[in-house]
DNA sequence: TGATATGATACATAAAATTATATCTAATAA
DNA sequence: TTATTAGATATAATTTTATGTATCATATCA
């Protein structure tokens, strides 16, 4: 698998909670296994092209095949585009710095002072936001949550301060994922392959 | 296998021909075998994204989810010309190799199977095909007249199917002469799951 | 004729899809 | 808190199918 799965995945699961669906739902509309979209989220199957293609209709999508040097143009038809790398402006930039920085701080967290699996739903729900564009997401509440994992660092080990914030960063998300259901606001459009793959943490 | 395979195959083709390789050029390539691309290309399986997307890459095209609205406006941007290869050799003379054999083929044909002066419209009609450039020529139209006449040097002696191809032939000239893009089965069809052909001309 | 290249086929195997079951999460109440 | 419940998601076991390796038939060229 030399793609990246990770578009996949983050697409088809931001484009169903865009919409409200549970994966029960989807699958009924879909015809895809409830299971099966559980595992194609999660990055962990090389999806066949019918599933593929099922998915995203449901999902008011579609797969096709254009040519590279086109892809920036189409991209820019997109509405919504992936907030990582396109964006300018200052204001942006400092969103996104500060989402990295997240991020990192997340990764590095000693994970025996959290439940099992509650830092990688953490890490899910940040990298998610970042599929936002940068001017809906609240700088605050993300150099607050980077805040609190500094302050755990260094003094007293408090793991409820971090999940405070985090959680307000996922109902954030939610609250994004959940509000343009109606509107015209297209998904985000991204290659089925990376160019340059993230940094992973 | 319920979405239409049909624009995956042809598309998957054609641009391979295009680009002048062959399915073992593209299997060395793109590390899909050779037996399977030819299975993918007549539509026998249900291919995995990864392959498609190592294909695909390798035609210099890349596999996109886009919004269902905005699929009109990517078709677009991304030009539909029918077999656009690189204006340099290796594709042009494959096409042009296959239009001499035709003319050869259609030479050697017996007349007394056609009516009168019909072969001869029908070698005017290629040698006039021969003016245009080879970027714009279908190879498998060509090749498929080629085919037909050999089955009937074989075979039955079956005019009809040498007179369907040659027209086919006829009617890309046609288009091409009045400056418009011929429509063959690959663009006269309406996909669900929509590809479009790349474009390096 | 032999040699080379092309596209299609056969079969073993690894992996995806299906079906069914278990686990998790977010509320609510005791 | 702690327990419980429903709803949503993940995992397990089995079946189905794409993929990988090898070979085949046919066509083309020397």
């Amino acid at each position: 698998m030399n793609y990246n799965t990770e578009y996949i995945a983050s697409t088809l699961r931001i484009a169903r909670e865009a919409r409200g669906l549970s994966q029960r739902e989807l699958s009924t509309k879909s015809g895809v296994p409830q299971g099966h979209i559980s595992k194609i989220e999660n990055g962990v199957v090389d999806l066949r092209v019918s599933s593929l293609v099922a998915l995203a209709r449901t999902l008011d999508l579609e797969a096709m095949l254009v040519p590279s040097k086109s892809v920036p143009a189409v991209q820019s038809i997109a509405s919504r585009t992936p907030a990582s790398a396109r964006q300018d402006g200052k204001a942006n930039r400092r969103v996104l710095r500060e989402l990295a920085r997240l991020q990192n701080a997340i990764h590095n967290l000693p994970t025996d002072f959290f439940p099992e699996g509650e830092l990688e739903r953490f890490q899910r729900h940040v990298r998610e936001l970042s599929y936002f564009r940068p001017t809906l997401l609240e700088v605050r509440a993300i150099r607050d949550a980077n805040r609190a994992i500094k302050a755990f660092g260094h003094g007293t080990h408090a793991p409820n301060a971090i999940r405070q914030a985090l959680l307000r960063l996922r109902d954030l998300r939610n609250a994004l994922a959940h509000g343009r259901i109606a509107g015209d606001e297209t998904e985000s459009v991204r290659p089925a392959y990376s160019l340059d793959e993230d940094d992973h943490g």
